[in-house]
DNA sequence: CGCCCCGTTGAGGAGAGTCAATGGCTGTGG
DNA sequence: CCACAGCCATTGACTCTCCTCAACGGGGCG
């Protein structure tokens, strides 16, 4: 739950009595384990889940097998807030690895929002930023070439995964197969392989039993025309220094 | 005005107190000519927006000139519900026709949301519904083939619209070049061309002078897996029965 | 040990992109 | 009223990115 809040920091002041609005919803914690659905399409959305450790995706299949995913939910996120619109989903939700989640029933959390404006705008604000994720999610599948999508999708999570950990993730240790990576880049595993070799060859990225390593992030942001605008962070570094004596975990937490 | 509660009434119950409290909030009519730009890339969010008329997109730009359309802003559709969370704007919002939209100052509009529940849960609703068209752009343009893709937004559209409208409309008066289909779908406008002229030579959708008929729409949805779940739209049939008193607008309303 | 999953690599093919020319429509100004 | 400019859709010829099919090999695990 650390996570959570450390990511929310980054956005809204976290105060004492937002947490102890929180800690009141007793949301339960679940484990699935990997390559578990935690939401299938058509399922009725009666919970809130917060990530606490592992990763996730939101992904969608068409009749005919295809399968496209949406997004991916690491430590700290939060979905379905749409839980509160009462609807059924329209996709699906699968683990990547073995996953703990806080499940909140949606209407003590409706509530807990009703009550506390802190704690509304901070969720307000995690909405707004998956959205702001999704819409980059479009652009980067629109609009940029195979090696763009992978060294962007690498940025973004690089600084996603950083921010939810409190200080600078160097080494992704990525949970995602080719195939995984294809299906959110709207590749095929085959071509994903051969980029992602080229990449290696041109000394963008490095890969050593599925941890990555960003050779020079400053090059690679310039390629792949990567700005982290749209994730609405600020300055790691400032978030860092606040929370530095918080030592309990630092790198490589990312897969839970 | 009156297509965004016939919109809304989709979802939620809209009862008079909650039009009450929306009209309170005195929001002022702006109108824009076609190709303005309603916000811009780095703009400070003060408004939310509903459009009453006229057709936006939502849209980002590349260093290097690409240009990638987020979505489409029909009449009854809110934007920016972001500004209530204060960030800057990640991407531009311009006309693709004349627009009149309403602009809500966004203090006004939390408090108004905070006095009335109903009127918040309308909201959410959009917002809700807004994600999940972004979700559904991302399997589009990640996992169809251009026919598929066309075929898709064009449906999607026309669900839209109608919706907006309060009854089917047949034929869609498309305020859009070849460029800006080629834009929100990640191709380019000459392949655009050539596809949407195998569609027609397949009798699959017929055009005059910029309005569109879908000629088989049972067709065309089997053809492009189109599954309308992903609106959470209730049958359009119950809504129009339910409203078909009201006949100050029909066909073609779209353009505005 | 053998199976299965996954990544890699090769060869060939297809869908979409690029460059360029043409022609229609609209608006404008002489 | 006609000439011309500008924008847009279309079409052709050619290219290239990415896909498909297929084979191979390594690592984990029962």
């Amino acid at each position: 739950m650390k996570m959570f809040w450390r990511r929310l920091s980054q956005y809204v002041e976290v105060s004492d009595d937002m947490i102890e609005a929180f800690d009141n919803l007793g949301g339960r914690t679940r484990s699935f384990k990997a390559g578990e659905d935690i939401i299938q399409a058509g399922d009725k959305a009666d919970y809130v889940f917060v990530i606490l450790e592992g990763w996730a995706v939101r992904y969608r299949l068409l009749e005919d097998g295809r399968r496209q995913i949406v997004n991916f939910m690491l430590p700290g996120d939060v979905f379905d807030l749409q839980a509160l619109a009462d609807l059924k989903a329209d996709h699906s939700v699968t683990t990547l690895t073995a996953v703990k989640a806080s499940m909140l029933d949606s209407n003590d959390f409706l509530n807990a929002l009703r009550q506390s404006g802190h704690l509304a705008s901070a969720f307000w604000w995690a909405a707004v930023q998956e959205e702001s994720i999704l819409r980059e999610q479009i652009v980067r599948v629109g609009r940029r070439s195979a090696r763009e999508r992978i060294g962007h999708l690498l940025l973004e999570l690089q600084r996603r995964l950083s921010m939810a950990n409190g200080n600078e993730i160097e080494d992704i240790a990525l949970p995602l197969t080719r195939t995984d990576i294809a299906d959110a880049l709207g590749l095929t595993p085959v071509h994903v392989s051969r980029t992602m070799s080229a990449m290696r060859r041109a000394d963008l990225i490095s890969e050593t039993r599925g941890t990555i390593h960003i050779v020079n992030p400053e090059r690679l942001s310039k390629l792949c025309m990567f700005d982290a605008d749209y994730l609405h962070l600020k300055q790691l570094s400032l978030v860092a220094s606040r929370q530095q004596d918080d030592g309990s975990e630092r790198q490589r937490v990312n897969t839970g």
